[in-house]
DNA sequence: CTGAAAGCGCTAACAT
DNA sequence: ATGTTAGCGCTTTCAG
């Protein structure tokens, strides 16, 4: 059932390993592989040859110690598994593919401490700067951003004091904009449906601006569900059965995510609810994954992709003139009527 | 719109720092900080009371220098974006979450050439392990791979001959698996739906499986369609439009992931085809969301979370008495007939 | 254009 | 239980 490879006996190759078989010194060896100029062609070739037949793979712990500089980018995210933080990578991968720098991913689980136990770890490894989602983080980790002396962006989120930069998009303007849109197109009777959101700070603010924005309409929330765990599309059926039953009288349902919002959209049809006419619906997020729905749910696109572009070229020195810290970069989201809001 | 930060002005802490703030050698300062037994409660107390004051971070590039061990697996995966991944993932945290190590993920948008450049980067940090997945690899990939000297985990798929451990379920036998099943139902005019896979070998491989199967019962796949890119519910929907309008007697669609078939079953339900009666639909992958559709799609589950947590074991040493390569985990996935097969 | 020496910050191995 | 020494594999710096 096992058994010891040979090539656990093999010593990983070094510089040194390279630089015997071509006869050329450690230090030339070096500049060949980190591609630098000053290199006649012929000894390039020799060593590129003789590196390549060896199979040698630089080791960059000892680079990165010698030259006190990591090609690294920390990303500290909530959670991979709904569809919104992938994006956020995509883009940062995509932003980052030409300049050297390497995205590094850690996960959080939307738990603070989580946060502060991935953001120790990976600032261990010294990266070259960091991208963390949100603007709320324990005194520790806080602490370790503004002593890394390292460009930090926070992402997502842009109510609150960033530590250094920030690219994202107010999500209480956000609730507030789904509010006047509900308000606009003659809905009165507003339930919210989303996750128990102790830890997930913007679908907090998101809901924070709804009820304050149809405050400014003499309106309130008739009734919330929230739900945890589980298959969204299901909880999004589940939870929308519940309230409804509970408040047959609601006519528009604002969910706290896409995900869940598809759930209660089919749940509607199937139950042969008037949408949007009788009821009216609404997600967040703008994943693309709602175009294929039978009928388009609104959502505000929450321009994941985007952010993370943006927040990638700050940390690269894009577009900024190399110049680092201090940017605030606050996207304004375009609300998507869809099918499920009648018009006004 | 940009400044210098303070911190930018100040050097990282290093052990040393640390060791002159309380008057312990540095050596005893490591020592706490990586809670060794072997130092006194009193000198312990005093150390971590002045390194967290400092806000001291260890530099893991000299430490796993001098040490020639780094606690980081590489996980390297197609995609992020489908929601078959992130699963794998979570299980690779969950069963490395108690141990030290530390994963590390790195996406090849199932490109080799990628893959390649991916492994190389990750390969210089000196992981302790890597999972990848996949047996499909470029000459320089394997060659990387096998003088790694470290335990290397082949996920996914079961198909092949692996570098060193592999864990995964065969690809074939769950498409013939799904051939068996359709045809047990009656069915025999079968289209086949899926992404264009030159290089998704695993959702090549099911296809010729059910090519396979089907021909076991001297059955042909009438149809094929393909697709690349957007937003798969929405090609889901248009695939399957496009395949029914081509051969309108097909009387089952078999999609090569769960997400296309979702689109392709909420599309048959609009359309009032007869489903399972008169057509029949199955997916790929189970993943959960399939919970939440109007009809559960039929499907065979990939065992994602399992397979994460199984590889994360190997290169752990959990449960194999620390032996280290060569071991071989085939899991047998489970069809889950769902709505959309009728009964036999 | 190439080479030699010094040292990055930490830990293994050996004292004490 | 604590301290000392040497060196991990590379790159910076300076000399040729």
């Amino acid at each position: 059932m096992s058994h010891t490879r040979p090539t656990d006996l093999r010593r990983p190759l070094t510089l040194r390993d390279v630089s015997e078989a071509c006869g050329v010194s450690e230090m030339t060896v070096s500049r060949v592989l980190r591609n630098r100029e000053d290199v006649s062609p012929a000894t390039r070739e020799k060593v590129q040859t003789a590196a390549r037949a060896l199979g040698y793979v630089p080791n960059k712990i000892a680079g990165g110690l010698a030259s006190q500089q990591v090609n690294l980018v920390a990303v500290i995210v909530p959670s991979l598994s709904n569809m919104v933080f992938p994006e956020v990578l995509s883009g940062i991968s995509a932003a980052l593919g030409d300049t050297g720098l390497q995205p590094v991913f850690g996960v959080t689980g939307y738990k603070a401490e989580k946060e502060e136990e991935v953001l120790y770890e990976m600032l261990s490894w010294r990266p070259s700067g960091a991208i963390i989602a949100g603007l709320e983080h324990t005194d520790a980790s806080r602490a370790m951003l503004e002593n890394a002396g390292i460009p930090i962006v926070e992402i997502m989120d842009s109510d609150g004091t960033p530590i250094d930069s920030v690219v994202g998009i107010s999500h209480r303007a956000a609730g507030m904009q789904m509010a006047e849109a509900i308000v606009a197109a003659g809905y009165r009777r507003i339930g919210f449906l989303g996750t128990k959101m102790s830890d997930d700070h913007r679908a907090r603010k998101r809901l924070q601006g709804l009820t304050d924005g149809l405050a400014e309409h003499g309106l309130e929330l008739i009734d919330t569900e929230f739900y945890t765990g589980g298959s969204a599309l299901k909880k999004g059926r589940e939870m929308t059965e519940t309230i409804l039953a509970r408040n047959p009288d609601l006519d528009f349902l604002y969910y706290s995510n896409d995900m869940i919002g598809a759930g209660g959209l089919l749940y509607c049809l199937e139950k042969g609810y008037d949408v949007p006419g009788k009821l009216g619906l609404a997600g967040f997020n703008g994943v693309d994954f709602l175009e294929g729905l039978p009928m388009q749910l609104a959502t505000i696109d929450a321009c994941r992709y985007e952010i993370g572009v943006q927040a990638a070229n700050l940390i690269a020195g894009k577009e900024t003139g190399g110049l680092i810290g201090g940017h605030r970069i606050e996207l304004t989201p375009e609300l998507v009527p869809g099918d499920t809001i009648r018009k006004a």
